[in-house]
DNA sequence: CTCCGTGCAAACGATTTGCACTATG
DNA sequence: CATAGTGCAAATCGTTTGCACGGAG
């Protein structure tokens, strides 16, 4: 099975290194859709997934909500507002977690580990006090 | 808004706590199934969500498609297998990592944080073999 | 007797799939 | 020219919601 460079994945790919977000599927959807007016969603759902597996991407399976894609594929990890489901990047030492030992001890194989902050970003803080003095 | 402890938010607390695992909402609904059969997913959702908000259980919103309702509310991570989608207790020494610093630098207000192992469950490890020898 | 909770069915949002057609390598 | 990829619509999966009725406090 080997991969063709089409042009809707060329576009893809591109548009998610440029905007260098945290998007998902429908946002990415919109932004191609300003290029190749004629694509289908299901493509672009079906290119994300291809292209993560390749590795040429980062697929993040935050919280049960939408599947976000990483634009940036080095090591890191991540912070989620809980108010507007965005997402940015962190850089956390990883000193002091063996995960290998800890997945170990309870007989697991481990192929990788994933550390996330939840909180609230800052526009949502911004927004959140606007709120308040409204009521 | 007072809680009104009813049959069917008794029988699900007592479901999950029993089954000891972190089940989602349809498996436990089955569960519960047996001992109330005229009981609806519906119930079963609103349930778990409630109890969840009141402290009661715990809802991990880890990878993979479902939520999962964690009976353990005590403070602890999880591991998570990637093949059947099973999830475990694990207990992580949290040394080393000020999650209040590293929000704080891109400018977040911290609420919590999330440590997920991933790997493949001894189980799964076993059926892979077998899967092996087969082909 | 007051509302919170329930069952049911329908609605929903995100994602996937079957199909016939297109175009890459 | 074989076969991976596409667009479209319909299907699917997990979850939520509106509504009229039921039961806990």
């Amino acid at each position: 099975m080997q991969l063709r460079m089409t042009n809707q994945r060329e576009i893809i790919l591109r548009e998610l290194k440029k905007s260098k977000a945290h998007l998902a599927a429908d946002e990415l959807y919109d932004l191609v859709k300003k290029i190749m007016p004629r694509i289908s969603l299901a493509t672009v759902y079906r290119n994300l997934e291809i292209l993560s597996e390749a590795g040429l991407i980062g697929k993040l399976e935050i919280s049960g909500r939408q599947k976000r894609f990483d634009f940036d594929v080095s090591d890191h990890d991540h912070i989620y507002c809980t108010v507007c489901h965005r997402v940015d990047n962190l850089n956390i030492e990883r000193k002091g977690m063996d995960s290998e030992q800890l997945g170990a001890e309870v007989g697991y194989t481990i192929t990788g580990y994933r550390v996330e902050i939840i909180g609230i970003c800052p526009d949502c803080q911004k927004k959140g006090k606007k709120m308040e003095k409204k009521q």
